[in-house]
RNA sequence: GGCCAGGUAGCUCAGUUGGUAGAGCAGCGGACUGAAAAUCCGCGUGUCGGCGGUUCGAUUCCGUCCCUGGCCA
């Protein structure tokens, strides 16, 4: 069978991406599959950008709000998801788009993750118990051992090469090289990125989002979910949250989180630069006065 | 006007008993196979406020000027 394309509007945080993604959803008539690890938390909704009841009223949108927040989500759970979304749209007649900037998960579609080894799950809460205390430099160690070709990573990675390894008697580089399973679908991206605006549109976003109330939200939200909750991952959530407290003042909060927000965009324009593989990219500077259309084309190349 | 404390990287500052300097933050580059808005790795030349003087050599000592803050008039 060959694989079908999908398409998929990509880029850093604040590009744009939803703007162009509604525009081509209303005139098309497609479904978005929202590719973004944190718009699935439930409650948490203006610091993570979601549609508005407006958009998602005009525009169906799937992976949004399908997560409590205190739950730990994954790649291979998303990409299940929405490979689900994408055949439940297709077989009633629709298009899907897929629209995010959470590359991890939006690869894990086109380029399936291994299928993970079962693991005990007392024996892994054992490990992890012992693991977790253990300074970055030792977890290095072992894993330098145990699996060398991972030990260049970061601490979450490293804490999962071990346990695989320790438990399941595989390494994750071998497991990952021995994979053969391939995916039904070809990614046809739209790489969304203003390259002299990005800054300013982060600024922007940011207080456009202290305006819509993201500290009232944050208030409720710290009185109902708990502290250590994956959710409060999000950019921003954890300086709104010692702002809500009151133990930094609200303007040096807002300076912080729009650091923070240009690191994480920083980092998805490094992954998009580079981890997309073969897959053809059409990229879209927002600002260029051509940018409606070159999506045009490209909606209209990818059928 | 007088006295005091400062002026060193984009920012906050350290330091050089005279041999032209280094931290944190910011920034930049990179990694990434079930936590990814996560987790990690790498990158530090800048008239050491200006001009003179002493010295083989001054960012460092001396003089002078400029700027900032504080105190006194």
């Amino acid at each position: 069978m060959a694989a079908s394309k999908l398409r998929v509007i990509c880029g850093p945080t604040a590009a744009g991406k939803s703007a162009i993604a509604a525009r081509l959803a209303l005139e098309y008539g497609a479904t978005i599959i929202s590719a973004d690890s944190r718009q699935i938390y439930r409650g948490f909704d203006i610091g993570t950008a979601k549609p508005d009841w407006s958009e998602r009223k005009a525009i169906e949108h799937v992976g949004i709000d399908v997560a409590d927040p205190t739950e730990r989500f994954s790649a291979s759970r998303w990409a299940t998801l929405a490979i689900e979304a994408v055949e439940h749209i297709t077989a009633s007649g629709g298009t899907p788009l897929i629209v995010g900037g959470t590359g991890f998960y939006i690869r894990a579609i086109f380029d399936p993750l291994f299928a993970a080894p079962d693991l005990d799950e007392e024996k892994r809460r054992n490990l992890e118990h012992f693991l977790n205390p253990m300074s970055l430099a030792d977890l290095r160690r072992w894993c330098s051992v145990i699996d060398p070709a991972r030990a260049h990573l970061g601490r979450y990675q490293l804490v999962r090469a071990i346990e695989i390894a320790l438990l399941a008697g595989e390494r994750i580089s071998e497991l990952q090289a021995a994979d053969s399973s391939s995916s039904s679908y070809l990614p046809a991206y739209l790489l969304v990125d203003p390259k002299n605006s990005l800054s300013a549109r982060i600024e922007r976003r940011v207080q456009q989002m202290l305006d819509a109330g993201w500290m009232d939200e944050v208030r409720a939200l710290d009185s109902s979910v708990a502290e250590n909750a994956p959710a409060w991952k999000a950019s921003g959530y954890q300086v709104m949250r010692e702002a809500a407290r009151g133990t930094i003042d609200l303007s040096a909060a807002r300076d912080r989180i729009i650091i923070e927000t240009r690191q994480y965009a920083k980092r998805q324009r490094t992954w998009f630069r580079h981890q997309l593989g073969d897959a053809p990219v059409t990229r879209l500077d927002p600002d260029d006065p051509d940018a409606e259309s070159v999506a045009q084309r490209w909606w209209k190349e990818t059928s």
